[in-house]
DNA sequence: TGTAGTTTGCGTTAATTATACGCAAATATA
DNA sequence: TATATTTGCGTATAATTAACGCAAACTACA
């Protein structure tokens, strides 16, 4: 009766870039037979020494190049018994951020192809990784309106401009420009900086820095990120 | 190089309980030596052909006799390689919710001791299952506030006072009576019942009762559950 | 040099929501 | 019948959100 335990564990990343009004995911091509190919998450199984998230981090490490700004457990996956034809195999998924300026960048380690995938553009996928996907996408939303994450998803320096679209085309929703400016600079945790960005028409834009140390003294005098939308 | 994955995996359920203003979890006792008791989570290894749930749901039977009104999965805990020091043993941690009016009913299986603990008088516990319920205790916190899942807490009848308690002695906050039910009542997915309660004194209260049909109406409209405090 | 087009940055006002209370109704108990 | 207690409904004020107006600062082009 008594049966040694047979189940695999194994992680997996759902990395979202941004740029230029668009979110994007970064997928691996994996080769199972010669003409099976599927675009596939990065991750892998878990080594027996080495922590959930220094699983992830390796694997990541392993098939692309990134530079993680946030990286944060989303769920785990294990009630679909057979979510991997193969074996049983449970899966940590995580869900990361990088910098869009870092965006471009793209590593094609060996044979393995990486790409960044636009979100409404994903192809199908190996396992229930459309599924995990699709759970990522739904928490990113959620996360992004009530802890300030999505400055990780730009650059250092950012237009105020270029927050505002983030919000509106992730969470597809019509937001009031100056409402939405007002607030964010109503909390406080913003740096203006004296630099301007390079124009393409109207009026020069200064560039903004997300203050990590006024945030935090935000946070131990009990203030709540939020930011909603009719 | 290539090492076999040797890496168990277990589920813990942390089983929230509340009565008489205060907040209760589920412990079992463990026995590893002759002397060596420790008061623990309930869980266990999860079997090859089950799913991560139904694994739960077991070790909840085989261990105690409650009836969830609610479960979702917390968190993942596999950052600690030692967490378990006989073996590497990752644990995904669910928390679940009992209706008040079964909780006195306590079951002792075999020599297996299960009680109900205060949640400001808990024990040291075996592994790490301090962290992992302390983890939950800041979910169910911060999830009271944003889905209306105090009511799985609750007999299917209750007190606006109850909810009001409830709320207060979760949360560690004063709430003001009269604005708190003006807010739930607003909703308008509390049905009042013909019903009254005992009272000990005081002018009678109206039994309520938490209407799903009505509760899923409105989230199908894009309401949003919240309640907040000062 | 001037005009049109564009994006930024700062305001103002109305609508909605939250907060802070007041107080009578309905009961048990003394 | 008076007192203590808890419920249930209301109202005034403060705070926040939503909806808009508009000038400033640039580019591009005639």
């Amino acid at each position: 009766m008594e049966n040694l335990q047979n189940i695999r564990i194994a992680v997996d990343a759902i990395v979202f870039g941004y740029k230029n009004n668009n979110l994007y995911v970064l997928l691996i091509e994996q080769k199972f037979g010669s003409a099976d190919k599927y675009w596939a998450l990065p991750g892998g199984l878990v080594k027996n020494d080495e922590s959930l998230s220094d699983a992830v981090i390796r694997e990541l490490h392993e098939e692309t190049n990134v530079q993680l700004t946030f990286m944060e457990q989303l769920y785990t996956f294990g009630d679909d018994i057979y979510r991997d034809s193969r074996n049983r195999v449970i899966s940590v998924a995580y869900y990361a951020l990088v910098d869009a300026s870092n965006l471009e960048i793209k590593a094609d380690t060996d044979a393995e192809k990486v790409q960044w995938f636009k979100i409404d553009e994903i192809p199908a996928l190996a396992f229930d990784h459309n599924l995990i996907l699709k759970s990522a996408i739904a928490r990113l939303k959620s996360k992004l309106t009530y802890e300030p994450i999505g400055f990780d998803l730009l650059p250092e320096e950012f237009l105020f401009s270029d927050l505002e679209n983030l919000y509106c085309t992730i969470l597809e929703k019509e937001i009031d420009r100056r409402n939405f400016r007002k607030k964010i600079l109503s909390y406080g945790f913003l740096d203006q900086t004296e630099h301007f960005s390079p124009i393409k028409s109207g009026r020069p834009a200064k560039l903004f820095k997300f203050n990590d140390l006024k945030y935090n003294e935000l946070i131990k005098k009990g203030f709540h990120f939020e930011i909603k939308f009719a």
